[in-house]
DNA sequence: CAATTAAACGGACTTTACCCCGCTTATATT
DNA sequence: AATATAAGCGGGGTAAAGTCCGTTTAATTG
């Protein structure tokens, strides 16, 4: 008896054959991002060049998108610990308002950093499911308009908003061609987004 | 001489066979979304379905998108009427604010009624440029941000943000799945629509 | 009305994401 | 160590988007 009970949920730990593989799989999705383009990355090529079946690489991704979201969670961990640990405004310590511009402005760089990613990390229209990316600043702000207070009849959907006024114009529309013109695109929407979060909070105690 | 010196801009105007074409194959492809959803909706099966060749499709259309952008810019050139012409507050004559107000509530409605055209008007993440829907709604608000003055540094990017956060949540994550349940999304989404334009405005003049 | 030409047409072809399912293997159990 | 089994693996197969290019045709011109 006593044998460990596995909770219900909780899934039966990655076997060790497939972590080598999905580890291995980001690898080389990295080196043929930097060589070829977010383009270049296909199925057959990327398992091909990882020594492997395309059935498993579709086994551990679930879909193309998936590799993509797979590279930027791995990403986004770094920037989430500053979020959670570094030094204020990113950090815990100052106030709400600042909190969001800060998180703004280093969200856009890295955004703009990794667009060609990002995008490729969408499924046509996001249908599946916001990206987990998403998921992380849509979970942040919910926290901070909630701390904040302000006279909030909804504070989840502001969030909703904020995070679409936040990374819909890089990820969807806008990014690049109608409008804004690549180079100056990162600094303007900072500033963008700094006035806007300036608006809404303006007048409040908080 | 005398011959009608077509200004370099203007294409040739589209040859009868081409827009008996085009015409065809938009019922068409509206007959197939009503019976069998925006799935159903193959570029073969379209082409079949009208007795067209694929080529054809493709070259009406561009892509599989282009189909469905076309099919929302039939629908939203009524919806545009009313924004020009109608009644206030949708039409002119109420303060920017209610305008804003207003457009966004008759657009959630118009988007939540087309929510799987919209999607499917979308190629992979947008990439190809805002889809003329989201085109209207920024040209919009531009004229409406410069209109109402406030003390904007930029109203241009303020349009892009308020654009996307009043079709961002449905077009893309938040529709459906993670958060919100269809059938309360639409009166929600107006509500937060309405609290973060009046939240804006606060406290100005105009 | 005949000639001219740019545009449109069609459908075979290519590419790529994604599915299926029989075989293999890591891991837990005794 | 032997066994059992859930998980993983591989790669051929399918479906659908998008391309190419030789053929046809609507419009224009003289």
């Amino acid at each position: 008896m006593d044998r460990p009970v596995v909770p219900l949920g909780r899934p039966r730990a990655e076997r060790a054959d497939a972590k080598r593989n999905r580890l291995r799989l980001l690898a080389v999705a990295r080196e043929m991002i930097a060589e070829g383009g977010v383009g270049s990355v296909t199925m057959d090529a990327l398992a091909e060049r990882a020594g492997l079946g395309k059935g498993t690489v579709f086994r551990r991704f679930g879909t193309r998108a998936g590799i993509f979201k797979a590279l930027l969670e791995e990403e986004a961990h770094r920037f989430q610990e500053q979020v959670l640990n570094g030094p204020p405004p990113l950090g815990p310590g100052a106030r709400a308002e600042a909190r969001l511009v800060a998180y703004g402005r280093a969200r856009i760089d890295f955004l703009i950093d990794n667009l060609d990613v990002a995008r490729a990390a969408t499924d046509r229209g996001f249908v599946a499911g916001p990206p987990a990316a998403v998921d992380m600043t849509l979970t942040h702000f919910r926290v901070l308009l909630r701390e904040a207070g302000l006279g909030l009849r909804d504070p989840e959907i502001l969030a909703v908003q904020l995070a679409a006024a936040l990374e819909g114009p890089l990820l969807g529309y806008q990014a690049q061609g109608a409008g804004l013109p690549a180079p100056e695109a990162g600094p303007r929407l900072a500033d963008g987004w700094r006035d806007l979060v300036e608006r809404l909070f303006r007048g409040e105690p908080n």
